[in-house]
DNA sequence: AATATTTTTTAGATTTGTCTAAATTATTTT
DNA sequence: AAAATAATTTAGACAAATCTAAAAAATATT
């Protein structure tokens, strides 16, 4: 079975907006695509009738097993491609969404597959995300909010949760990337803002808004 | 200015079809895209509209200046990814192409660009097709048919005219692809078949409408 | 040169994915 | 609980790219 560039995009923008449990509204998914709601609405019963959604009039929806293997498969692809654009086109980080989402839907599991193995089958993509397998399965990071780590343990970015222009472009500004290293050294109950500090540089605070979106793990011995 | 899959596809099929020279006609190129010809004068006003295209009702037509550029885009495109798919993830030659048709449509000049340069700017395609540079330029092999090649005297095969799968399953058969060094050790008038070495094995027969299609290069000493 | 055949174009329909405007259902407020 | 507001769906339209059937133009045949 193969899908339209347009089905996918839907598939793909459900996935991410139903997170482990929750529904998902026809509003929601409207502002995601950018399409008139009524738009959505048709697209659902297409989905539906697919079996590639569970879906009530009125009732929000999700995607069935089916629907979340496909999203899968669209996602493997793009991240993959994200990490091609990256470690051998050397696209800048913020650059390689954009591309990889045109990318993303060319549709040969022979050359997705190859790419894979050629890339050397890695398991997380330039922003932190997992990478599905063949099988859809993906890799877990043991990863944690700053919002929630201990004060003055140094730690290593291998997530970040927003990826809009404008989040890059605050991290860019203070220099936080994927595989960053940084310590919180202070915690402002006032306004949930944290002091961050980078190796030896300058402490400097970022927003609860931001810091909500940026997550690290422990630091791999290697 | 960017352009439909579909109008990519029409552009690309009238560059191949109209040589230097000659006329293209509507129903050439609904039979090389197989769709009907009314859809084909369809497409021939839209791209006349966009000046594309030297179109005059029951004419014939040719690409403009400005659509030959625009052919040399999608074929380059084309090429580098062919190169990619063969020479980095192991494709084979007569797969190559399939995947490359999906590829061709992304349209992103950096990317283009990029994998140009990742590739290290190669000139000729897995089928000894020339790759445009930027600019549109091509560099030309000196080749020549075997059909009119003295004979035994060995070449090396650079380029094949016609990759329908029909004659990719026949040289196959008889080992010969890009880059096989080959002699003619007779010609047949009757039916101008044409009797083929390859170093020092069995001689074999290769009909004319296949030897048309089989260009040759001189050996390049290294 | 008149007729037959082939090629090309026109006219109108279809599918996919989108839209606007209006109607319906659900939710919130008073 | 009724009224107001918000969310969702229906109905009908539109653009792109295709199709079929019929008309028009060009070409070939007798």
């Amino acid at each position: 079975m193969t899908y339209s560039t347009s089905e996918e995009n839907y598939i793909k923008a459900i996935y991410h907006l139903q997170g482990d449990e929750g529904m998902v509204t026809t509003n929601e998914l409207s502002a995601e695509l950018k399409t008139r709601p009524a738009s959505v609405t048709d697209m659902l019963k297409k989905l539906k009738t697919k079996k590639l959604l569970n879906y009530e009039k009125y009732q929000g929806f999700r995607l069935s097993n089916d629907g979340r293997k496909v999203a899968l498969g669209i996602i493997r692809r793009h991240r993959l491609w994200e990490f091609f654009l990256s470690e051998k086109l050397k696209f800048s980080w913020d650059e390689v969404h954009e591309v990889a989402e045109q990318l993303e839907h060319v549709t040969s599991k022979k050359l997705i597959d190859k790419l894979d193995e050629f890339l050397g089958f890695p398991r997380f993509d330039p922003h932190g995300d997992p990478i599905p397998d063949q099988h859809g399965k993906i890799a877990t990071h043991e990863r944690v909010c700053i919002t929630v780590i201990p004060l003055n343990h140094v730690m290593e970015v291998c997530h970040v949760g927003n990826q809009t222009a404008e989040m890059l472009d605050i991290l860019k500004h203070n220099d936080i990337s994927i595989g960053t290293r940084l310590e919180v050294r202070k915690k402002f109950n006032f306004d949930n803002s944290l002091e961050i500090r980078i190796g030896r540089h300058q402490p400097f605070i970022l927003s609860e808004a931001v810091a909500r979106h940026v997550w690290v793990k422990k630091i791999e011995r290697s």
